[in-house]
DNA sequence: AGCGAATTCATCCTTTCGGGTGAAGGCTTT
DNA sequence: AAAGCCTTCACCCGAAAGGATGAATTCGCT
């Protein structure tokens, strides 16, 4: 979150400080006032999609190889069960990939601390003390692959 | 996606029709330039926001898919080109098996120190950062089961 | 006997983890 | 409106992990 509030912020520098330049420089007032705003708009518009897009995404990653495989279901009872949230879902993913809490804030553009708390709750919630126990855990009761 | 595009229109044009109903009534020209631009901006950004959610929050479906390699075997070859010794590999399979360093220690004899000096040299190794990292590698390269 | 690798342990230092607590805002349900 | 959960973030603190380096001992092999 704080990453993307100074990415944005420094994107909006940047865009503000062009605007003040193309003013002086070619002078943009002359052109209509319609046209100026029209383009601070789209420009802004862009920016927001691509903000929401990255606020949003998930990688999808599908690991494709052959080998017979006994299909792995997604256990959502086994989820509810616990009282593991969506968010603590991902954590737990990305925890199992190997990731640190920090690439993993970084990655769903959230606090290192919002992620320690979902990590903590994640721990509690599976029994286990450590990461480590976790991943294995998860992966007993097929909550990931 | 249409239903998305015909609200962004609608309110788009609400937005110029706003604009150009404050232009006249309140004579916003008379207000800094900047200021006009940046409520033009902040407004955009978040339609613009808005509409990247609707457009990408259509339906994240994570496909998961489990495989599992069929009889694992030890790959002493696998071992020795990578130089790892017997005792790192010990380390590693407690590692893979959610104990801590201390826990690896005491169930090997050893000091915390060597099994920290063991788990480096793995790490160095199987060129990972992080002991969950170092699991993941090591299953793949079907070190450990 | 000697060389090299492996094993063991240590110290120092930094980073990362994890526990505990509090709190604010959003969303849902009652 | 109130209650409850989810999500987010913050702060503090201690434990665990990891990096760098040095060193002693043992073991295998020539």
């Amino acid at each position: 979150m704080k990453q993307t509030i100074i990415i944005y912020g420094l994107a909006l520098a940047v865009l503000i400080f062009l605007l003040k330049f193309l003013e002086y420089r070619f002078f943009v007032r002359d052109l209509s006032l319609e046209f100026y705003l029209g383009s601070v708009a789209i420009v802004f518009t862009v920016l927001g999609i691509w903000a929401g897009l990255r606020l949003t995404s998930k990688k999808t990653v599908v690991i494709t190889q052959t080998v017979i495989q006994p299909d792995f279901q997604f256990d959502l009872a086994r989820l509810e069960k616990l009282g593991i949230s969506k968010r603590e879902y991902e954590v737990l993913e990305l925890m199992a990939k190997g990731l640190s809490n920090q690439e993993i804030a970084d990655r769903l553009f959230v606090s290192l601390n919002t992620v320690k708390t979902h990590s903590s709750n994640l721990f509690l919630k599976l029994e286990v003390k450590r990461r480590t126990q976790a991943i294995q855990k998860a992966k007993e009761l097929q909550l990931i692959a």
